[in-house]
DNA sequence: CCATTATTAGAACGATCGGTCAGTATAATC
DNA sequence: GATTATACTGACCGATCGTTCTAATAATGG
């Protein structure tokens, strides 16, 4: 078999991404061989590095794309509330919920591959900070319409950040997903407090 | 040249473990392989494996090493302070200076290792959290002494540690050692204020 | 001073890594 | 219906992985 429609040969080169993100999610970046994704898969090497020139390409395309759709998301929610108060808390329950989150961990961990390509390092390493942008604005919204107190707004942001990542990271084998959730809001709660006006 | 004097061959073992240690915190586990350890520390394959059995047990003694240093060191400054505040700024302060601590970030990564001993992920797993108990002594010290308000210590005390472990981890490349430690500071101000009585 | 043992060196091992390639089959094009 | 471009297969590649092994040598105990 061989061949596909360009509508088949996307659905391969979509179960091929998703089963490297499953991997990669689950084993970090570089416990995660070729051959795992293609037996996680189901399709051979020769389809993979058809639709991903590398391994190194292929991580980057989860990347950008678990990206957007964060961002995404993310926006769709600030839309439902009002305060940056409250979208700081949206933030917390997204990062509290979003299972593909853990990319980041890869990312982190892929910036020590040997042989990687320093160009490809940096434009991961760059990628990965992506959410402080959008909790940098929120916190200069709160800024200005005296939510909260006086401050450098960078270094709350990335101070947020932090907590936010650093919770994300962590390991919490024996939580449940409520626990996280209410931990989360818990972080809010004391950083808003830290932080109010 | 071979068989050394006792005290020789304890000075090759902790030149390995010295070399091992930077390539790990530089690295990660998994990138850093027994190859570059016997380049960077000028031993021989032999010379590694007769010190030490496996790459595992290699990590493993880094991190015991760590730990108790890590713990040591704390417990020292404590005695120079008296309040669970100051102690808090001397935990942060810890976690900041700590060049070492980054081993952190090699044992969390470490967990995806494929093939890897499930008890020495365990162990590794439940080590990484070294600190927590020693948060957790302080606030509840704090609480107690009226310092911070009433709370839940447990969380209050994982929350300051993936504040703490996430500042550590995310990238800062571009951030003097002066910024990184003003911002650790900062992190316990705003927790502080978030919390207290 | 001889036998033993601790410590080193380095060649070699099988396994696995990311990646390539010649070949094949089919959909699309004309 | 012949041709071409596309989608895919699986055997195979050299490199590198962690580890093992044998041999050499120097310190140690008798």
């Amino acid at each position: 078999m061989a061949r596909r429609t360009a509508e088949e040969a996307e659905q391969t080169k979509q179960a091929i991404a998703a089963a490297a993100k499953q991997l990669f999610i689950q084993q970090g970046y570089q416990a995660t061989s070729m051959e795992q994704i293609r037996e996680s898969s189901g399709m051979s090497k020769g389809s993979i590095y058809y639709h991903f020139k590398s391994k190194e390409q292929l991580f980057m395309y989860l990347l950008e794309l678990n990206m957007v759709d964060w961002i995404f998301k993310c926006t769709e929610r600030f839309k439902l509330v009002s305060t940056a108060t409250e979208k700081l808390y949206a933030i917390a329950h997204h990062f509290a919920h979003d299972f593909e989150n853990p990319l980041m961990q890869a990312s982190m961990e892929f910036s020590g591959t040997k042989g990687a390509d320093p160009e490809v390092i940096e434009k991961i390493v760059e990628m990965s900070k992506f959410p402080l942008p959008l909790i940098l604005d929120v916190i200069k919204e709160g800024i200005q319409q005296k939510e909260f107190a006086e401050d450098d707004p960078e270094k709350l942001a990335l101070l947020l950040y932090s907590v936010l990542g650093g919770l994300g990271i962590i390991q919490f084998d024996n939580y449940s997903l409520e626990e996280l959730e209410f931990i989360h809001r818990k972080a809010i709660d004391v950083f808003l407090n830290g932080i109010r006006a």
